[in-house]
DNA sequence: TGTGGCTATCTTGCATACAAGACAGAAAGC
DNA sequence: GCTTTCTGTCTTGTATGCAAGATAGCCACA
């Protein structure tokens, strides 16, 4: 892929391998992310690394235990009920605001949904995690609205994040086809039931989740107790302005 | 406002410190934000300065040119209407999802157009500036779900920036009619209508831009030029007391 | 065997030092 | 007078050093 870690790498970089390995599912949550093993990695100092970290944080793909270490994130139950929730609300959103689905438009789906079929004939589970998240980063892309595309490039990365945690089975083919007549929906130039189509998507695939499995079995014990490790899932970040009091949890 | 600059703030607040500033319209675009200034101001060194010139860098809000400092983003006319259509995709979106106003729901909002309601009164324009970015973030907090305030309020912020550079007039009135609106019929329960007015509101206000107006008339022909320079008129810094104030841009 | 405490080590937090680019203003040349 | 060049200063870019917290493992001791 990238041509090895020579001293070429710009700091943008460490940022978007990361996020790339994530989105291609080969970062699980929770790995930790430790400041001189990437800065090694990257043939860089650690400065550059915690900028890249800290730029990762606000962006919700990485947390920091002081004194710890760096590590990606593992979404709550709450927290990824969250995430879908913000997903539907972007993307039906996204896809109710569009007008038409030009033909390059068509085309770069129609070539995707094939990729999907590809890979699940080849049962590539990797890869299919992957295409699955990289659809709606596509639809996204047709709005030619980087805005959307950003915010929906992240909210999939930690989809994948927590579908590495909850999910138990794969139903690639059940996903597939859900994007299939989202597709079919745009191609008929019917946005409000593609939008309609996307959060049932939505919910199916949040539905597929085992929220109740705990990503570290000990975390209720360890939060009731108040004895931070892994998981300090205490709100990502709230409030520029006004953190009042909504401290609650 | 803030509790001065003690040896207490840590490095949040300078993000949140200037984000407020933002939003309530205090610190205008291409304000340039030296790192040496801002680390005096807040009692730290630039190391930590710098960590929060990259999150808001991540977050749209400022940006930096290499060598010569970071400055608060004056948005292209582009990048404005990238983001009233990411404004309207989201909170068309979010309304949609809404099912029902909670009583606590309604009595913040309506405390919220009487604040409006006053401001306009008092012919208070940055306070009613800030309120008009407010309703909306106050609209995502109904929702309860942190990922989309955090979205939502970076994109008002910046929507701010806009509108101090192409808002030649300020047409508090219609926003104050276009909210009351919004809340009458999130108060109905019609939460489809509600996004529409939302999606209409955002259209208008749009509409009141003027995004032929440069924000430095000059900047195209310094960009075609790649001669950077930029006076960030006015106000921004009170270090040198060179009196010779910029007569001419 | 089990328990408590000590220490060595590893981690990030933060400040600082220095390098290098950008700019402004003086100086030089015409 | 006008332009060009040079140089000093100011800015960010990056690495590094040191402090302090967290952890794990060892050892003493009951």
């Amino acid at each position: 892929m990238q041509d090895s870690h020579t001293s070429e790498t710009n700091q943008k970089s460490i940022e978007a391998t990361i996020v790339s390995g994530i989105l291609s599912a080969k970062i699980r949550p929770g790995t930790r992310l430790g400041e001189n093993q990437l800065a090694a990695l990257f043939g860089v100092s650690r400065t550059r690394v915690r900028e890249a970290m800290m730029r990762l944080e606000t962006r919700g793909i990485v947390h920091v235990s002081p004194r710890r270490g760096w590590f990606v994130v593992e979404p709550s139950a709450e927290e990824a009920i969250a995430v879908y929730e913000a997903r539907r609300i972007v993307e039906a959103g996204l896809l109710r605001s569009m007008r038409k689905l030009t033909e390059e438009g068509r085309k770069a789906l129609d070539a995707h949904l094939n990729e999907e079929r590809n890979a699940m004939a080849a049962g590539d589970r990797q890869r299919l995690t992957y295409l699955m998240g990289d659809f709606h980063i596509r639809v996204a892309e047709l709005s030619g609205n980087a805005i959307i595309v950003d915010i929906l490039r992240d909210l999939t990365a930690r989809t994948i994040l927590i579908s590495m945690l909850y999910q138990s089975e794969f139903h690639a083919a059940q996903s597939h086809e859900g994007h299939r007549r989202i597709f079919e929906a745009m191609q008929a130039g019917d946005f409000g039931r593609a939008a309609a189509l996307a959060v049932e998507h939505l919910d199916e695939v949040e539905m597929g989740l085992d929220l109740t499995a705990r990503p570290d079995p000990l975390s209720d014990l360890r939060n009731s107790l108040s004895l931070p490790l892994k998981a300090a899932s205490a709100v990502s970040r709230q409030s520029d302005l006004k953190t009042t009091t909504s401290k609650e949890q």
